[in-house]
DNA sequence: TTTAAATATTTCACCCAGTGAACTATCTGC
DNA sequence: GCAGATAGTTCACTGGGTGAAATATTTAAA
């Protein structure tokens, strides 16, 4: 089977190869992160953010790290609270800002989150230990270069 | 600088690290690709689609490769074909299949598209050119891997 | 060969996540 | 205290995507 499913992968440079396979990866996680959900409640959006929130963070970080628009991060969070995962808290340091950290039963479902992920991203693809290793290591220099140089966000970043 | 945003990603498993990593990576390429989108008259799922056309595919095999729904599929092709990028041929093995093929013009584009994305990949990335070989092998196996496994895709794979 | 079941694609109504602009609240400096 | 910047929220709107029903064609069977 998988006749032409096995392609011709040299039709295409490293660099379209590996966004293809990013595009693929992104897809297949959010799809069955979907499926996960923890029971449900719990949109691809949330979920993100539950993973992210590792340590309180603020409403603004957690934008420039997800690479969203400030509202959209505003929604999540309010999806959160109302699960009781997530807490809002004012900044000590700056009390225009809020600080978004877990519940306990939120750390908890994040400990589940993660785990679940963990096995998830396995299955999906299908990757020995050491390689994801070295895809973390990849994917972390991508997203701090991300993060830093300006992010091109939804906020109008150019860092010609 | 980056106070804060040189994260703490020891506080992240390998593969959460990977998984946003991905997201981010996803969502840069994304939003930068759009940027270049051919004089804007493109949108995201057509330049996933002129990305893949390398050579002529069936709608079924542009739906499996990209994960998505048949039906997204066509509305991109539809868009493509308006442009005059692509042609719709009848698969002369099936009748009920068309094949998409690049016109002349629809291959220009994808040689520009396929030099942009990989300008940008780079910008986005950061990455050495090493690195991104090493990504487009992981991300190869992650591809095929996803692929074949009956692709969870929206095309209800279990392959239980 | 006629018929029935399977497969490839399209059409269309609907949905969700995300953006961007306008607004409120707070901080900083004068 | 006031002006201007900054953090976050609200809300109307959009775009990309799904899924079910319809159409065309192939395949298998009688």
């Amino acid at each position: 089977m998988s006749s032409d499913t096995s392609e011709n992968w040299d039709l295409y440079t490293p660099e379209v190869q590996a966004i293809m396979g990013v595009f693929t990866l992104h897809w297949q996680l959010e799809q069955r992160l979907n499926e996960i959900r923890l029971e449900g409640q719990l949109g691809r959006p949330e979920c993100q953010l539950l993973l992210i929130l590792a340590m309180p963070r603020r409403m603004g970080e957690l934008a420039r790290l997800t690479m969203k628009a400030p509202s959209a991060v505003t929604a999540a969070a309010a999806t959160l609270e109302r699960l009781g995962l997530v807490r809002r808290v004012r900044d000590a340091q700056d009390g225009r800002a809020w600080l978004l950290e877990l519940t306990c039963e939120g750390r908890k479902r994040r400990e589940t989150l993660v785990t679940d992920a963990a096995q998830l991203f396995y299955d999906t693809t299908g990757l020995s230990r050491a390689e994801a290793e070295t895809l973390a290591v990849l994917a972390q220099k991508i997203h701090n270069k991300a993060v830093q140089s300006g992010a091109v966000g939804p906020c109008e970043g150019d860092q010609t």
